[in-house]
RNA sequence: GUGGCUGUAGCUCAGUCGGUAGAGCCCCGGAUUGUGAUUCCGGUUGUCGUGGGUUCAAGUCCCAUCAGCCACCCCA
């Protein structure tokens, strides 16, 4: 027997008995995105690895050691996508998108890195994300936010997310608070953790979500955020608050709350679980109304939140929230030898006039019983049996295979329409 | 990248002190030759993750490696 090839570590194969969770997720996303007059947009899946570096940030752990990178047979280093902003970006200035225009997109796709695999987190994972460029005001934050809130209530599963949000201000507020903490920090260095001591120079902010204990200890009288916000920052902040209160979306000040990317300024946010185990984050975005200058158009303010498809699809199994869908609803044989040459006929002409319903046709040579052995295997809710007359006139016999003494026959086809419920 | 736990049949798992591989489910056949669900009888499950080593003998002990899970790191 020949060697057999596994899949590549940390990307998953979605087996049938998945798909249907995924397609009932897919189709909820789409819905909703529909509603707020999102469009959708679809990028490719590799890009040039500048584009990534020059976006998320080149000292972070994405670009650093968790890209997918590689040399295209001309020597351009490519990379699969990490996420979908940038891609997103460079599209909106790519096709003129952007330019003195507001587009509300959404899109849906595999992302790729370079992590060793746990739950909720794979080396090939999908995400959902929405963007919306050229508005700066903070209802378009209240609308993303919204929009990723009405999710819930879709799929019931409100009750375990919470909604943390924060504000990072404008980028010279963060800049002072980030010289302040940093002040403050270096003044008690020798209790930091080592990875806070490393952070010191390469991402200060990431210091204030240390699962370190002394470190957070540490933290409690450091520096606050929310006292470095500028006025304008503060006032989107308040406007976006006040519109969320309004829609009765309950959400908790984390001052704590940064993001890993470099891009995000003013609004933050993250729904978080605490059903997950370590990777309590399913969605979590924010504005970033830099980046798509810093990719070469014109300064166009944006917001927007990327959601992780495997972690919401754990937490929906985990709460029981999947609707169960039968794989086949009418399964066919035939009776007879006669018939059995009729069957794909009579299959066409029931699919034609019950475009809905699932129809499984039996396959194999096994006598009548072996045929509704299968046909109770496959699940299915009725079974119909055909079979030929010496005349050549065909004949039906209807079972429904979840109640008893339901049966029936006939000679018209038509029949069957009253029998199917 | 770091640490802990785990890899035996398609699935869930047992396998004692080292002595040539087991159960249930599933699948196949039959009881019942054209009527499923319950029942009974019979049958196939296999590179014990992979590669080395120790030993007369390794699923079992040792080393390496791969994969999965959990946590760290990081992130959705």
């Amino acid at each position: 027997m020949a060697k057999t090839i596994q899949a590549i570590r940390g990307m998953n194969d979605i087996l049938p008995g998945q798909s249907p969770a995924w397609q009932y997720v897919e189709g909820v996303i789409r819905k909703v995105a529909a509603q707020y007059s999102y469009q959708e947009i679809r990028m490719p899946v590799l890009e040039s690895t500048e584009l990534f570096k020059r976006s998320i940030g080149e000292v972070t752990d994405i670009v650093e050691k968790e890209m997918y990178t590689f040399d295209d047979r001309n020597g351009d280093s490519l990379t699969l996508r990490p996420e979908g902003t940038a891609s997103c970006v460079r599209a909106g200035n790519e096709h003129g998108l952007l330019y003195n225009q507001t587009p509300r997109l959404w899109y849906m796709g595999p992302m790729f890195r370079h992590e060793r695999p746990q739950k909720g987190r794979y080396r090939q994972f999908h995400q959902f994300g929405i963007e919306a460029f050229g508005m700066d005001g903070p209802e378009i934050d209240a609308e993303v936010i919204l929009l990723s809130a009405r999710l819930w209530q879709e799929f019931g599963i409100a009750e375990q997310l919470e909604l943390q949000i924060n504000s990072l201000a404008s980028n010279e507020a963060r800049g002072r608070y980030r010289d302040a903490l940093r002040d403050y920090l270096r003044q008690h260095e020798e209790a930091l953790d080592e990875d806070s001591k490393r952070r010191l120079d390469s991402n200060v902010l990431r210091i204030l979500d240390s699962k370190s204990p002394e470190t957070q200890a540490l933290l409690v009288d450091a520096p606050r955020l929310s006292d470095y916000w500028d006025e304008e920052s503060r006032a989107h902040f308040e406007g976006l608050t006040e519109r969320l209160a309004a829609a009765g979306v309950k959400c908790v000040l984390n001052e704590k709350l940064v993001r890993g990317l470099d891009y995000y300024n003013r609004t933050v946010f993250e729904w978080v679980t605490t059903e997950l185990g370590a990777q309590g984050t399913v969605c979590a975005g924010g504005r970033y109304d830099g980046l798509v200058e810093q990719l070469g158009g014109k300064a166009t303010p944006a917001v927007g939140f990327a959601m992780g498809i495997e972690r919401l699809v754990l937490l929906l199994e985990s709460q029981d929230r999947i609707p169960s869908v039968t794989a086949v609803d009418l399964y066919l044989m035939a009776g007879d030898e006669r018939a059995e040459l009729k069957l794909p006929a009579v299959a066409e002409k029931v699919r034609d006039k019950h475009p809905g319903l699932k129809v499984m046709l039996h396959s194999g040579t096994q006598n009548l019983k072996k045929k509704l052995m299968k046909a109770d295997k496959s699940g299915a809710t009725y079974a119909l049996i055909v079979d030929c007359d010496v005349n050549g006139r065909l004949e039906y016999q209807y079972k429904h295979l979840r109640k008893r003494d339901e049966d029936k026959n006939f000679t018209d086809l038509a029949e069957l329409a009253g029998l199917l419920d």
